[in-house]
RNA sequence: CAGAUUCUCUCUUGGCA
């Protein structure tokens, strides 16, 4: 079960819908039942590509087979599926269902439901979560506060998504390279140059080692925000740590050149990204 | 009892207001 489990998820994984059903009836066909971890995987596959019909048959099929249950995974597999689809009524009305189905949603089930909220502001039903969230004595996690604080970058409120990082660190939650991904993102949006650089300095005085995402967001945070040189020792500093650019990379330091009207210096960029192999598409 | 599945971040900005 464990090895057609993973071959159904390597066959979503690379976009194979198809084989991924072909190897579920292959499964039945050798006598193997699926057990919840299988039908998870293949919901969430199908919910990851949208497909959420198909989903919401998969989920009967496996309520008819009767052989297992959904849990709580399979709940939130739903959940964040319809929350990223913006289906906000589905995903409340699934949040129902799991609850009726007497399980007991569990951070993630939550942060799902913030995520979702944050991204279509509607916030005040996100802080009904966090209220939620401390009546029962969940345990806020990083995750938590990285959706947080997103959901406030994205809409401007500033004010607010300090005062959640604020939080975050009185309350000793770790940060990582996603949470310094989304602060500069939202200052680049803003255009608060020096808020940008304070939190670069915050990410070099942490445990923190940037990856490229971290590199990429700072470095378009200062496309918008800053300098030419800005960029360019963030980039300096994501070669000498070995970190490898990608096209984000490309693409951002491209457009910062093209918009100065540095063609010359985007042409240069472009040949050290092929002599070095680098994918920038 | 443990082990496989679920949550957050970075370029690309068109259309309407």
């Amino acid at each position: 079960v464990f090895t057609y489990s993973l071959m159904i998820k390597a066959c979503c994984e690379t976009g194979s819908h198809d084989r991924a059903i072909e190897l579920f009836k292959e499964m039945h066909r050798s006598g193997v039942s699926p057990n919840v971890v299988t039908y998870n995987t293949l919901m969430d596959a199908f919910g990851k590509a949208g497909k959420l019909e198909e989903m919401e048959e998969i989920y009967s099929m496996m309520l008819e087979h009767g052989a297992c249950k959904p849990d709580v995974w399979t709940q939130n597999s739903i959940i964040r599926s319809f929350g990223r689809a913006g289906r906000i009524d589905k995903m409340e009305q699934w949040f129902q269902n799991l609850t009726n189905l007497g399980l007991q949603p569990d951070v993630v089930t939550l942060n799902c439901l913030m995520d979702a909220y944050g991204k279509e502001g509607m916030f005040k039903k996100m802080v009904s979560v966090v209220n939620y969230m401390h009546k029962y004595h969940y345990k806020m996690n990083t995750i938590t506060y990285n959706t947080l604080l997103d959901a406030y970058g994205r809409a401007g409120e500033i004010e607010q998504m300090e005062q959640t990082f604020h939080i975050m660190k009185c309350k000793s939650v770790k940060p990582d390279s996603v949470t310094f991904c989304t602060l500069l993102n939202a200052y680049g949006k803003k255009a608060l140059r020096n808020k940008v650089k304070k939190v670069w300095l915050q990410l070099e005085n942490s445990d923190v080692l940037p990856d490229a995402a971290v590199y990429n967001a700072a470095m378009d945070a200062y496309r918008r925000a800053g300098t030419i040189t800005d960029i360019e020792s963030i980039y300096q500093a994501m070669i000498m740590n070995r970190c490898r650019p990608d096209f984000f990379t490309y693409n951002i330091m491209n457009l910062a050149y093209r918009s100065q009207g540095l063609d010359d210096t985007a042409e240069k960029l472009l040949l050290q990204f092929q002599e070095n192999g680098w994918s920038i598409s």
